[in-house]
DNA sequence: AGGAACATTCGATTTACCTCA
DNA sequence: TGTGAGGTAAATCGAATGTTC
């Protein structure tokens, strides 16, 4: 139990803030009154009091009977002056919490913004560079003899990342329109889409890893041919003119704009 | 078991005081 | 020096909850 004597040092046995009640009975003296009428003014607890009550409650932030009695008599305050500063002191005490909570929540979310910043200037990177290279593959096709097989990408460059991948398939070229029907027979393929990746389900390549479900396209739209281009992650391996031929401006993610799909689903 | 009376706590708000431009 | 704005602590109010009888 903390001692209020110790705290409050000299000036706790002058006791010159225990002004409230000695004023109030001045006040009676002069003035009946002020004394039956006039509630007494609001008075700043006097620093010494102040201290005493911040060290018990370091000690204990909750108040028993027992405990407020004797700290209003070690104080000379009302109990009840006791039990509204501690109720106060409480509530300041959860807002410097919420505060502290809140700049932890803050540094999180600026690390993961920062994060997510740099992989999307990484993506957008890339995404040039594939631009850059399907460019060259088209002038290389319109000026020159097509290069046979059209295959920018050596097959050496997946093949490991890829299982079921054989290099008998890779040189017989398949062509697009036999490419779509491989792909819903292939499933594997999509091994290159990161593979190693805790966002590869193994199923639907986009469908993240976690079970929110959060983005979970409709299935039925998978059936339709004509839109599972976008299942092809970079449309690798097979960088053929006509796989960006119905690549739409950002096809390898649904055609929205990576940074809003990060926040498709938050309401703020 | 259930309800009235009372005490306590909490969040929101008001009030009084203090500082500073 | 007076004054208004803004901040802070003390106090109030009403609702919720727990305890006792």
């Amino acid at each position: 139990m903390v001692n209020f004597e110790e705290v409050g040092g000299e000036n706790s046995k002058k006791r010159p803030f225990f002004t409230q009640v000695d004023k109030k009975a001045e006040n009676c003296n002069e003035d009946n009154d002020g004394c039956l009428h006039q509630p007494e003014k609001k008075r700043r607890l006097a620093p010494e009091q102040v201290q005493f009550l911040e060290k018990s409650f370091e000690v204990e932030n909750k108040l028993e009977p027992d405990r407020k009695v004797q700290l209003a008599k070690e104080l000379d305050l009302q109990p009840r002056q006791v039990a509204i500063w501690f109720q106060n002191r409480r509530a300041r005490y959860k807002t410097k919490l919420l505060e502290k909570d809140y700049d932890a929540l803050k540094a999180s979310y600026d690390k993961l913004k920062a994060e997510y910043d740099a992989l999307y200037a990484e993506n957008e990177k890339l995404k040039n560079e594939v631009h850059l290279l399907s460019q060259k593959l088209l002038l290389g096709e319109n000026g020159k003899p097509k290069p046979e097989p059209c295959d920018p990408i050596s097959p050496l460059d997946f093949q490991p990342k890829d299982p079921s991948f054989s290099p008998e398939a890779a040189s017989n070229a398949v062509p697009v329109a036999a490419y779509k029907q491989e792909e819903a027979a292939s499933s594997a393929r999509s091994d290159v889409f990161d593979s190693d990746s805790s966002h590869y389900t193994g199923g639907n390549p986009i469908e993240p890893a976690d079970s929110s479900h959060a983005f979970e396209p409709d299935p039925s739209d998978f059936s339709q041919e004509e839109d599972v281009s976008f299942l092809r992650p970079n449309c690798f391996p097979k960088l053929e003119v006509e796989c960006y031929d119905d690549l739409q401006p950002n096809s390898c993610n649904l055609g929205f704009p990576v940074q809003d799909q990060g926040t498709w689903f938050w309401p703020y």
